[in-house]
Formats: structure tokens, sequence, C-alpha cells
DNA sequence: GCTAAGCGTCAAGATACTTGACAAACAATA
DNA sequence: TATTGTTTGTCAAGTATCTTGACGCTTAGC
């Protein structure tokens, strides 16, 4: 009732301070070319691999918009894909070195971002944000 | 160093879980064809009106984006742009009565969105995301 | 008045998606 | 086993949302 900003307008604003950072570190630090969905993609990426259309499911896109994104770091050589041997039809995305050391820049930058946080807001802010996040808001889809 | 699911995906996460629901609102209940960035520009739009300039900047994009979707509101008759009395160079976009009445629609979905997290998670949790989200996270840019 | 800055807009391009279609591989079953 | 249905990756085409660059008009600061 109040003129509170809304909730989907901070969700997003967040979101970008986060992924503008984030992104600044891989880009600027390492000298990649990630695009913001690239990063978004790479930066979870497990360091076994992972199967395309899992991380399709995962990131609630399309399996057309992941096969892109992966060709993306595939030639940034930061990825390889290699057949499944488990399916024939499936194809695993794994890191290769050079992405492996990028994916722990990554996590060491999400751990830094959020002491940053922690520093700017107060740690218990970052818990609650955490919190009510890593809650249950139902039907995931 | 645990293996959380990081901040951001969660943030990008729970933004859309609003985007999508205010979205079908606005197009299912009330029969628009707006698309998710010019919800985003509408929903919060001043009934009042507001320059474009001044949309960019708050929306964080550049002035040629905001012109864009201005025009997409104004093809549905939801906004109506007219030269700003005060200054020959900007013009105000205002919504129509057709575009207020779906402004208050969209703010009672806002509204109705956060009962909704409330019964879900708790509305403790429900305070403490709006209080960390709105806490100052530095420079804003 | 002159110059610099801000405003809206035309244009072109990049990115990140979508749906539709299809062949190949797999799974279920009759 | 043959058939039928589903999943997977991919080609193609289209859409939405942004960007930068350029330009003409309007305003503000000397």
């Amino acid at each position: 009732m109040a003129a509170e900003t809304n909730l989907a307008r901070l969700l997003l604003e967040r979101f970008r301070w986060f992924d503008h950072r984030l992104l600044g570190a891989l880009n600027d630090e390492l000298g990649l070319e990630l695009t913001s969905a690239q990063s978004l993609l790479f930066a979870d990426l497990p360091l076994g691999g992972a199967r395309q259309s899992d991380l399709a499911r995962q990131l609630g896109v399309s399996r057309q918009a992941v096969n892109e994104l992966v060709r993306g770091l595939e030639r940034q050589r930061l990825v390889e894909v290699v057949p499944d041997p488990d399916d024939g039809r499936s194809k695993l995305v794994r890191p290769t070195d050079r992405g492996r050391e990028s994916i722990h820049v990554a996590l060491r930058t999400f751990d830094s971002l959020e002491d940053e946080l922690r520093a700017r807001i107060g740690s218990r802010k970052v818990d609650q944000l955490r919190g009510a996040l890593d809650a249950d808001w139902g039907e995931r889809q």
C-alpha cells in the first residue's frame, strides 16, 4: 500500500550488482570475454561436467539456448564437449584445465562479493537474505 | 566454501518468480500483451507521468531502449507521450485511463504476491528479505 | 551570442532467448 | 522383435532487449 520499491525490481537490481562484479572479475582480471549469460552458466558448472539438457533444465531455458552458450565457452577453450559414454544422445560439457582455473576464480569472487556485502549491510542481513531466498517458494518451474 | 547455490543465481531466479506472475496477471487476466521489460517499466510508472530520460536512468538502461519500450506501451494505448511543458527537449510519458487501471492491477498484484510469499515462507522471512534488499549496497550504478 | 550539454530518435548490431522441425539414440511394450 | 513414443542435440527463423554512434533540436552557462 505504501510507495515502496517493488520487490521484483529490487531483486533484479541486486542480481545485477553481483552479475556486474562477477563479469568484471572474469573479464578484466582474467582477460576472458564472457557474456552475462555465459558467466552464469559457467560459474557453477560442475567441475566434473554436466549434460547439456541438464544444464538447460537447471537454468530454466531451452536446450537451444544452452547449446549456443556452450559453443561460446568452447570457442574460448573454457569447456570441451564430449560424447556421453552412458547415453549416445547426450553430450557432456566439461571444463578444460583453463576453464577449471576460471571456475575457481568465479567461486572465489562469489565468496569475496558476499564478504564485501557483509561489510556493507551487515552479516546478519546477508544471512537473512540467503535464508529468505533459499526457502521454498513453491512450484519451481 | 560449501556447495551453496550462489546468491546471484538465487536473486535472478526469485526475480523471475515475480516477473512471471506479474506478467501472467497483466496479460492473462487483463488481456494485455506486455513483454517482460515493458511490464517492469510500466508497473511503477508514476501515475502523473515521467520523462523518458528519467525512466532510462531509473531503469539503468539507455534512452534508446526506453524509447522502444514506451512505443510498445503507446501502441497498446496504455500510455500517451506528450511534450514536457517545462522543457522543450523532453517528453512526458503518462498513463492513459486504461493504463492507470492496469497500473492499479499491477500494484495489487505485487501486494498479493507478497502476501502469497508470506504464506509460503513466513512473514518474518519476507520482512528480512526486503530489509536486506533495501539496505544500502553501495555505489548504485 | 556561443558553446556545451541534455533530449529524443534513426540506424545498425549484439545477445539471449523463443518455437518449430528433424535425425539419431534410447525406453517401453505388445 | 518390431513398433511406438520420448529424449537429445542441432539447424533455422524470429523476437525482445539491450548496446553504440550519429544527428537535429532545445536548453543552460558563461
